[in-house]
DNA sequence: GCCAACGTTGGC
DNA sequence: GCCAACGTTGGC
């Protein structure tokens, strides 16, 4: 499957997992984002999208563990999943540009901009590779 | 169980 | 810096 997660640039970035190798993605205290946390398996994709001023889709990631309880919190409710970086997209594609295409109308990044984990169909997968300039079909 | 008050996130 | 959207908390 693939999923879009959430970062703000400032507390961890996408340069930042680059320079790191793996992270794990923790910090999630959403219900609904954690359900969806849940579900990512080993080898799902993720696109990594930078809130605040970038606004913008920087990279594809990739599950390598499965959800396990999050390490920054005692509750256990709270879950995390660990990742990879795959590739940067050539050109980040803007929350300007996926607007301007009819066809995410309704993606949640724009229907629902405060969730912060949310799937991705792989069509609109694939669009966005192609919008930011690499080729999808390793990843597919 | 309802709702007002408050806090947080994220876009503008 | 402001505000809309949404989630959480607490009084009743």
């Amino acid at each position: 499957m693939f999923w879009l997660v959430k970062t703000d640039p400032d507390t961890y970035s996408w340069d930042n997992l680059v320079r790191d190798g793996k992270t794990i993605w923790d910090g999630v205290r959403n219900f609904q984002a954690r359900n969806y946390i849940e579900k990512m398996k080993v080898g799902d994709k993720l696109f990594v999208y930078h809130s605040q001023n970038d606004k913008a889709i920087m990279g594809i990631a990739e599950v390598i563990r499965e959800s396990f309880p999050d390490p920054t919190t005692d509750e256990p409710s709270w879950l995390a999943v660990e990742v990879i970086p795959l590739k940067k997209l050539v050109r980040p594609v803007t929350l300007t540009q996926l607007k301007e295409h009819s066809e995410f109308s309704s993606f949640p990044l724009i229907r629902q901009s405060r969730l912060s984990v949310m799937p991705v169909e792989k069509e609109e997968f694939r669009k966005i590779c192609l919008l930011g300039n690499i080729q999808p079909d390793e990843f597919l």
